[in-house]
DNA sequence: AAGGCTACCAACCGCCACTTG
DNA sequence: ACAAGTGGCGGTTGGTAGCCT
């Protein structure tokens, strides 16, 4: 915070009702709060105190963050440090202006992840989870709400309804979120597991799939496919003209499947082709699904259901789009892709056009 | 020019999970 | 088994800058 003076009311005072639980904590020999050391600084950072922080880590690695800034020669709480580093000192963040497709990153992710702003962080690899939160209560979520649609669950608003007939196209929906939030959380902790390569570009190794030869994975299960096409129609909501930079191919997520041959139904592998997290969750989550399409549930039911009946949740938002129209906002988002009608059809059949942000 | 309003975002707080002794 | 210590996360705050009236 900017404030000089930063004890909170209630905290500054022993007679304080709040005091009393910091006391508590404090009879206890157990400090959690930065303010109770004294001579601590808060507020914001110097150029000194960044440069002090910098050499420090630099040269011996941040270690233990609470004894960092004795050893720095900082007057700062440990936690203030590792914020002050991981938010902006990181020599790998890219700061500034988020480009068009990072940001339709973000909106798909937090469709399905919610405010998990460290897991979306993990597909945005060189932004911070403070910068993407930030980013999306100011602009992201006006945006979905000046679109019609509820920036918390990611659908139509219900009062933008206009009839009762799409409970179904609801349900729907829902049952992708899942499956979605399911592969994405996979995804994250792959990342996490594998975060020695910060781009999160992974070759694949015999570890990974042990006993897998990557060149002998089945054929692709057709409900893959209608899972992409959900996962393109919501990148398509977001499509923007080529005035979109694309200068941030940050999110590994943006070309999930590159190197699928989507319509003979085929796997290619290509073992000195590096492949992304989101690529290797793909290819496990592929052979999971094998078994579990042999017995059809009621989720995979209501993914194939989904294809027939989407073009409503599109009309939606074109609706949105049209009153957006004419927005002060240069770069609001939307538009959905003429290729949509066909991509369903083709969806439907078990094949459809690779993405626009996909690999050839 | 001045005051009010709004958007932005760095930094903080409080909580929780995990580790350590 | 338990308490203390630590790191990490999400929510929130409030100073600053820029725009509007």
């Amino acid at each position: 915070m900017h404030g000089q003076n930063l004890i909170k009311p209630g905290l500054e005072s022993s007679s304080s009702p709040t005091l009393c639980s910091t006391q508590i904590v404090l009879i206890m020999g157990r400090s959690t709060l930065c303010y109770e050391k004294e001579g601590l600084k808060r507020g914001p950072w110097t150029a000194e105190e960044d440069q002090k922080l910098t050499a420090y880590i630099q040269q011996h690695g941040h270690g233990s963050w609470s004894s960092l800034p004795e050893k720095a020669g900082l007057k700062r709480c440990g936690k203030s440090c590792r914020l002050r580093w991981i938010n902006y000192l990181r020599p790998d963040i890219k700061r500034g202006k988020f480009s068009l497709r990072e940001e339709q990153t973000i909106i798909q992710l937090h469709a399905f992840l919610g405010n998990r702003w460290s897991a979306i962080a993990v597909h945005l690899p060189k932004r911070t989870d403070n910068e993407i939160k930030n980013h999306w209560n100011t602009h992201l979520k006006k945006r979905l709400i000046k679109m019609g649609i509820d920036p918390m669950t990611h659908k139509p608003r219900i009062d933008a309804l206009s009839s009762s007939g799409h409970e179904c196209h609801n349900s729907n929906l829902n049952h992708m979120a899942q499956w979605e939030r399911a592969r994405l959380e996979a995804e994250a902790r792959e990342a996490g597991r594998y975060s020695s390569n910060k781009q999160a570009l992974l070759r694949i190794q015999p570890k990974i799939h042990p006993g897998t030869d990557p060149l002998s994975l089945k054929p692709r299960p057709k409900c893959i496919d209608v899972l992409k096409a959900w996962q393109d129609m919501v990148t398509g909501m977001f499509n923007f003209p080529s005035r979109d930079n694309l200068d941030s191919p940050t999110s590994i997520s943006n070309s999930p499947n590159a190197l699928v041959q989507v319509s003979t139904g085929e796997t290619i592998v290509d073992p000195n082709h590096l492949y992304t997290c989101n690529e290797l969750v793909y290819m496990d989550q592929m052979q999971e699904l094998e078994g579990w399409m042999d017995e059809p549930t009621s989720s995979t039911v209501a993914l194939t259901q989904y294809t027939t009946e989407n073009l409503w949740f599109a009309d939606n938002v074109a609706a949105a789009a049209d009153l957006n129209e004419g927005s002060s906002e240069s770069d609001t988002l939307i538009g959905i892709p003429v290729s949509f009608s066909s991509m369903e059809v083709e969806a439907s059949n078990g094949s459809y056009p690779i993405a626009n942000n996909g690999q050839p």
